[in-house]
RNA sequence: GCUCCCAUCGACUAGGGGUUAGGUCGCCACUCUUUCACAGUGAAAACACGGGUUCGAAUCCCGUUGGGAGCGCCA
């Protein structure tokens, strides 16, 4: 038996990837690299019905953006095409015909109309399982062949016997037992000739040699099916993993309608991969000593399936968004330039030019007041372009009658000076108090305002050093025309 | 309904027979700053409940309650 950890991630291309996928992806990743193995790209798409188009180019796009490059996929289409089921349908064909030659399963060629009131009347009844009544299983040959020869729809069923327990040893929760009574003959190939995802994933799973199924505990439940599969094929088990949940702030399952579940969303809002990584490798799991902010790298180091918890996990915006400032924050002048331009071209003032040093002097004080790169046209406005309004409560407070004569006097010393410096804005709004004979604070509020239009935000002297003398005379004369 | 999984501050979690039950986010206060933040300091804040085992239980066992997932020709 080989010993290399191999493990997959397994979408089916039905829309976008979601957090709790990512998560999902993401751990199976970091066991892999942990593990010097192999993490494995496959799309199950063996429903022809839920396809949905772009879907493949939309997950794999996201596990490049959160720097989950995967190892495997088949030679054909180069070395970074993921598998895909749907063209790998010969292989389950074969398996399952395997599985009717030993009697492991079976033809059944029940409709689903009789399906479903077969679901109804075992509802009434109170029976504990709704399952299917095995009445194909006692098809005569002659009877299947003469069925099959005619051409009648029909799926294949796993023949479940009753009466067993079904005992598996899961990574994280230890060892789960079920009653094979209480699981159904699952179809296997549908009546499209298409596997299901039971038969595909475990098939798929043994051929590529996964030695890890790590997945979302919702799969738990089908867990004993995929078990008496191994069984039947007479194949060893891979170790198990079943993941804790992720929740909405109530606790129930992550769902889209209490706030955004799609990966694309957080990166479309700004969100850093750093910090979305960073956030859900948290969720579920810890190093169990109080490091909090990682790397990727950091977390490869440090992961390991043994320290996974068993309880499902609330996704909590504020710890992520605080995790977010600290990934900003420790980013390079360069990068923050190069995100800043990016967030330029989109935005409004994308036909301004500015220079990387003035935009370098902007990032440095704005830096410690945001949370995200482009927050810094909101807060920061005034940096791109001349306040149009002035905020109400900031006028009341910091705009007085002789506050347009002390930013006369002010305006009168900076413009004898060619090049100010900060220091000279500091030393010409000192000596304005002192000759104004007030203090210092009836000078800097009205000049606040006169300049970013708000009351907060970065030293005024920073401020106005950046966006330069004539700016700021020029901004202090239309406060005053518009104020007094 | 049935099966399975889970249970420490509001959230993420550490601890796993003897701890003042620790950390992080958030919240609050103070310091710094004539602004807003950052930073620093501090505070409030939790072992779901009931039995049992034990000298001793948040920790082990059983039960209750609560939450979640699954029960498709979906994955």
């Amino acid at each position: 038996m080989n010993s290399e950890v191999r493990v997959r991630y397994a979408p089916s291309p039905t829309g976008y990837i979601h957090i709790g996928n990512l998560r999902t992806a993401l751990y199976n990743y970091l066991f892999a690299r942990h593990n010097n193995g192999k993490f494995i790209l496959r799309i199950e798409d063996t429903d022809q019905t839920r396809k949905v188009e772009g879907a493949v180019e939309n997950i794999i796009s996201t596990l490049k953006w959160a720097g989950l490059d995967y190892d495997e996929g088949p030679l054909k289409g180069g070395p970074f095409k993921p598998y895909f089921q749907s063209e790998r349908l010969g292989i389950y064909k074969e398996h399952a015909d395997f599985l009717i030659n030993h009697k492991k399963a079976y033809n059944c060629f029940c409709t689903s109309e009789r399906l479903n009131t077969l679901r109804e009347e075992q509802k009434k009844l109170k029976l504990p399982q709704t399952k299917y009544d095995k009445l194909c299983l006692h098809l005569s040959n002659e009877e299947i062949n003469r069925n099959l020869s005619e051409g009648i729809s029909h799926v294949v069923r796993l023949n479940v016997e009753e009466g067993k327990v079904i005992k598996f040893n899961d990574h994280i929760r230890g060892e789960v037992e079920f009653l094979s009574e209480l699981v159904d003959d699952q179809i296997l190939i549908k009546s499209d000739g298409f596997p299901t995802y039971h038969l595909a994933n475990v098939v798929d799973d043994h051929l590529m040699e996964i030695s890890h199924v790590i997945r979302g505990e919702e799969w738990l439940p089908s867990t004993p099916k995929h078990v008496l599969l191994y069984n039947s094929f007479g194949w060893e088990l891979p170790v198990f993993a079943h993941l804790p949940l992720l929740f909405n702030p109530d606790r129930s399952k992550l769902s889209k309608r209490q706030g955004d579940v799609a990966v694309e969303d957080y990166k479309n809002k700004g969100y850093l991969k750093e910090s979305l990584i960073n956030f859900i490798a948290l969720l579920g799991w810890t190093a169990g000593d109080d490091k909090e902010f990682y790397f990727m790298d950091e977390l490869i180091k440090s992961f390991s399936l043994d320290r996974v918890n068993d309880s499902g996990a609330v996704f909590d915006i504020e710890k992520l968004n605080w995790l977010n400032e600290e990934h900003l924050r420790i980013k390079t002048d360069e990068e923050l330039v190069r995100m800043l331009r990016e967030e330029l071209n989109k935005s409004k003032y994308s036909s301004l030019e500015f220079t990387d040093e003035y935009l370098i002097e902007v990032i440095t004080v704005m830096k410690p007041r945001i949370s995200f790169i482009k927050e810094i046209f909101e807060k920061g406005y005034y940096f791109f372009e001349e306040p149009d309004v002035y905020d109400e409560v900031a006028v009341t407070k910091g705009w007085k009658t002789d506050s347009s004569i002390i930013l006369e006097k002010f305006t009168e010393k900076i413009s004898a000076i060619e090049y100010p410096t900060k220091e000279d804005y500091e030393t010409s709004l000192n000596e304005t108090a002192l000759e104004m004979n007030t203090g210092k604070g009836s000078v800097i509020h009205p000049l606040r305002l006169a300049v970013s239009g708000v009351s907060g935000g970065p030293g005024i002297f920073d401020i106005v050093f950046i966006i330069g003398k004539d700016k700021t005379i020029e901004r202090i004369n239309k406060i005053i025309e518009k104020l007094s």
